[in-house]
DNA sequence: TATGACTTTTAGGCAAGCCTAAAAATAATT
DNA sequence: AATTATTTTTAGGCTTGCCTAAAAGTCATA
């Protein structure tokens, strides 16, 4: 049995892993989960012996193969879930992620594969990120943000890239969605601002906001 | 904060409380969690603390009004996840006990009033029993078991009173469900088995099954 | 290369929720 | 009423997952 606990450092892994390519720092675990760097050492040992993760001393920490297919398994169950959230109680893009941090522990094959079927097998979540299929397989899509466009590019908006309610609640306010299509007019050099144009209205955005919304490249 | 644990006690001294309205022994406690009785014990303890039960030493334990509150709540949240795999997962009668019992802890007010919306303001739960409303309120429907009945006294099935897979696998194979009428055709001194019609059928059943399916009364 | 800064690990502790064994209280039976 | 049986509580321990403080290791820079 894999604990709670273990299963979100496991998640935390992965997802550093998925950035940057290497081993993960204990810190950095710590500061993520918001714990202590000497918890951080005991849990990562603790996963050692259960084969989920390799572990050197000093050295930071991956997952093995096994940890890794646990841990798309809870991605894909916080993904899915916070799909249904959105699509079937009608929570907002910024209410869904506590939420769906409970319900990725929830152990129920059944129970996942029926939501998945009862959603019609989606491909993204709300936030425009990949959902593991039920064998792993993600299904990347090449994404850009919108401050690396150029102006009078235009793009199909795919997604975020952070997950925080302030940032959430301003796009909703903007009425800029995933699928909505945008185009560069003009960027302010000065604070690297960005005009964008889209549903035949402009709005200007911060640099921090433009970083953060994702669109299609290809 | 109430923890997992704490929640299924007070879920427990409830129930026991409303089919005795006697205070609830330690014993039984730790026959129904399926712990030690010196556990019990130390868990009331931490439970008088924070004033979620009424206890004196080696006299049994009750809930206060803030422990109901907070066990009819639970009871709540465990009947409408119950409804909604039955009816928006296909899961069956039988499946749902497990995994209910692992979302009634998930805490989010808005999820639960939601998944009621969803479920369009469900009065009962799979099994026929009540599903409290947001502020408490049982929507009480007076039933008595098929054992209970007569010779050509017929009734409408509104309920289960056991939430065993065995029992229901057999309900379902013999096509039993909420809402059949049935009619007793005859009643076997002997071993106190019974002869029921529904659906143009007869079926034979045993005391035991007599006992556990609930009819309407008025 | 030595020193200081930072990171990581070790050591020792704590709360929650469980356990067993033994003691204390209550209930049942002779 | 006394003895036995049962229930409940206390006492002491264990694991999980966290903590702080101190030691050890690594990295950076003078």
């Amino acid at each position: 049995m894999i604990t709670r606990s273990e299963e979100n450092y496991l998640k935390t892994i992965f997802s550093v892993f998925m950035q940057t390519q290497n081993n993960v720092s204990t810190n950095e675990i710590a500061n993520l989960l918001d714990t202590s760097p000497a918890s951080v050492t005991e849990m990562i040992k603790k996963l050692q012996d259960k084969n989920l993760v390799i572990y050197e001393k000093y050295n930071g920490v991956r997952l093995s193969n096994k940890g890794e297919t646990k841990a798309i398994a809870i991605i894909r169950k916080h993904r899915l879930w916070e799909t249904f959230l959105v699509r079937k109680l009608d929570f907002s893009w910024s209410e869904v992620h506590d939420v769906a941090e409970q319900l990725e522990h929830i152990k129920s094959e059944k129970l996942i594969d029926k939501l998945d079927q009862l959603l019609n097998y989606p491909k993204f979540d709300p936030h425009g990120d990949p959902i593991p299929s039920k064998n792993g397989v993600f299904n990347y899509q090449e994404r850009i943000s919108i401050f690396e466009m150029d102006v009078n590019e235009e793009g199909i908006i795919m997604g975020v890239s952070l997950d925080n309610k302030d940032f959430l609640d301003y796009l909703t306010k903007l009425k800029i969605s995933i699928g909505t299509r945008i185009k560069v007019i003009e960027i302010i050099k000065f604070d690297q601002s960005m005009k964008i144009e889209f549903d035949s209205k402009t709005e200007h955005i911060s640099k921090e906001i433009a970083e953060n919304i994702l669109i299609k490249i290809n």
